[in-house]
DNA sequence: CGTTTATTTGACTCCCTTCAAGAGGCGTGG
DNA sequence: CCACGCCTCTTGAAGGGAGTCAAATAAACG
């Protein structure tokens, strides 16, 4: 940023640095800054719906938006969970083919759809950071076939927490590799983790439990967690065999 | 393609109009065709292995890819698999995260990795066919999470045949609307389906059975499958309730 | 403080796995 | 040609991990 340049309100994101808008030259962050408007949505609340076309892509400021599929009988699956930084929305596709909903407040930073893909053509920077992401994304997606497919409960739950540990440490831009112990709360019910990991609700408490008996965490009302022994968490979410 | 121009392997490949070089100018097909090397691989071997980087990009022109991620323990989950036309390999990535088998025998249209990366730089129609082609394995790994976490042994396994049935039509070029009864050999073994299922060969096979029972599909000598009933068929891959 | 919702815990069931054996296919070689 | 071994696939019986149903407890909320 040069002297006698306007200041925009990206200059003091705080997530500007981590999302899709990280590596753009100041051309391009003034014209994104152009097409950018920021919108709020309460917890519950439906932001991009299955089949309806999405008028808009959006960089999460803050809080937590989940993404699901659900069969006709009402069996859902979470496919995945977006915190600040991340990015939401489908270039080069009309629809999502699936639902993302605030499971916290959630602040967006969103741009017109039409306008953005405009953008996106123009500046191949913008466009292999959105390259980059979509394969972040799949990487995760086929971690995640993995952990459905051929884990345990009780791996299962090791490596959901491990996972949302790690992104919660990295919104709170601990760049300290790990103290041992670390406190935070769950950004999603039970309900909710048990359709992220493929199991009920009851099966999720019980491993919760154990997990509490075997001292590797704590838990203090349902939603704080204290990750009292990281080396066994993560030994626990991909046993070798006993 | 005008006269004069000298006439390319490209322009006599098999999957040339349904895979990433797809819609490209002539001038970009030129130079993809002269860094394409044609490579065969039997079945049973490696194509790409996990942590060690590929120097090179393949489009398929015949046979069947299977990806896999495998746990300490020796427990495997096939996270997809490639067909003719399908491409592999992970641009803006060193490694891939997983495996890539010949589970037939494979003949790959293989492009060097860095010239490849090259050609995409300065090629946006081709880095945008790529982007395209992530969001459809994207798209994929999150149907198959719904499968994975949310789908019984039957349903997955009709989901399957589904899958495989339009696969081979759309290697066949049939592009008319399923007639009901298809023939047609299974790519890959129960054990690979298993894999790819989350489940036991024994449940796999147990299923195809109930299903051959139920007349909805035929069986010839394990490998040869006949869809007796599309609809029954499709009204399995995701039942209701009962 | 009462009501509602989320979470835990218990008892029982069932689908899928595990273990085990048999059936079928295929190439090799006597 | 058939016997043999090797594989893949099927089938059966038994067991277990996670699901289901139900109730108690804890937390959230007005």
């Amino acid at each position: 940023m040069q002297l006698g340049e306007p200041i925009l309100r990206c200059d003091t994101c705080a997530v500007r640095h981590h999302s899709v808008c990280g590596a753009l030259t100041r051309n391009e962050i003034e014209q994104l800054n152009a097409i950018a408007h920021h919108k709020t949505f309460p917890t519950g609340h439906l932001i991009l719906n299955d089949q309806e076309k999405a008028g808009y892509f959006a960089n999460i400021i803050s809080g937590v938006v989940k993404l699901t599929k659900t069969l006709s009988n009402g069996r859902q699956q979470v496919l995945g969970l977006l915190f600040a930084s991340d990015f939401l929305g489908r270039p080069y596709r009309a629809s999502s083919p699936y639902d993302a909903e605030a499971v916290t407040e959630v602040h967006l930073c969103t741009y017109d759809r039409t306008q953005f893909e405009r953008l996106v053509r123009e500046h191949p920077g913008l466009q292999q950071r959105l390259f980059e992401h979509v394969l972040d994304e799949l990487d995760a997606a086929q971690e995640w076939m993995l952990l459905l497919g051929r884990k345990t409960a009780e791996e299962k739950v090791a490596s959901f927490l491990v996972m949302v540990a790690r992104r919660i440490e990295m919104a709170r831009c601990i760049g300290a590799p790990a103290e041992s112990a670390v406190r935070f709360e769950l950004p999603i019910t039970r309900a909710e983790i048990a359709d992220y990991l493929g199991l009920t609700i009851e099966t999720v408490s019980r491993q919760f439990t154990r997990l509490k008996a075997e001292k590797t965490i704590g838990l203090e009302g349902g939603r704080t967690v204290i990750i009292l022994d990281r080396e066994r968490l993560a030994q626990a979410a991909e046993r070798s065999s006993d």
